[in-house]
DNA sequence: ATTCTATATTCGCGTTGGCAAATATTTTAG
DNA sequence: CTAAAATATTTGCCAACGCGAATATAGAAT
């Protein structure tokens, strides 16, 4: 459950609405809920991180399409990059914004209910587990 | 704060991501957020009632676009519209789907901290309590 | 330097989605 | 039935977005 936001009660923290848009705007691609979904679901609890092959070859999509869906995120906040020789590893961020990450855990934790991620997630674990760069 | 979801702990509800990504498609809009905001804020509470003039006067957007974006939001069944004569009043409505409720919870409960919406929200009740129709 | 591998970016194309303007529909009033 | 008001839809145009294919960049190894 989302229990993020909201200490000093209904003080606004989200200055502009477009701020929000953009969220949502991240949000609306099923292949970038597919690669939050199962970065939100790899064994070392939301910490755990995927190199882009991986997340390519977990989803079926091209390396380009992964790729360029992780630039997307990234810009909009909500996954970070660490570069580990020739290998990128993704892993979630938190938004500074508390009111944004009230709405991304919202995010995250809807898509641990939807049941077409499932063969994903399980892929991405295995591919995880592998070892770091693949095979 | 979003306390919808998750009786049967981990059981999955939604079950293509197809679902979740039209929700945030149809979150992805300045306009249909700031619709969004004003019926969430009205004095009788979450079940206020707008119609379409006074959305379209409070928003200062045109008509066909306060209309074609509450048709949006209709199909999207996140609003409910009731016919009374030649107006229509429209007001939140509470999707089916668990899950789908629990990120438009999120969603309306983020609005409440956008601080750009404060203008929009006041111009709502004062048009909503100024009479149903308008004057 | 060369080469190989992993990742990132660009290009061209088709689709989608927004708006403004005009028009159509629905309902009430006379 | 006619007219007027509120709402809905259509049309035309433009910008944004996603994809596949090709290309460019970055790092490691020989």
């Amino acid at each position: 459950m989302p229990t993020t936001c909201c200490t000093p009660a209904q003080t606004p923290r989200v200055k502009h609405a477009a701020t929000l848009v953009s969220l949502y705007q991240a949000l609306a691609d099923q292949t970038r809920l597919r690669i939050l979904a199962i970065l939100a679901d790899l064994p070392g609890g939301p910490g755990g991180e995927l190199c882009v092959c991986h997340i390519h070859a977990s989803l079926g999509v091209s390396q380009p399409t992964a790729s360029r869906h992780l630039a997307y995120l990234r810009k909009s906040g909500l996954v970070e990059a660490r570069r580990d020789g020739v290998w990128m590893h993704y892993r979630l961020a938190r938004p500074e914004d508390p009111v944004v990450a009230s709405v991304f855990d919202a995010a995250l934790h809807a898509l641990g209910h939807v049941d077409s991620t499932r063969r994903d997630r399980a892929r991405a674990v295995r591919a995880a587990q592998a070892a770091p760069p693949p095979a």
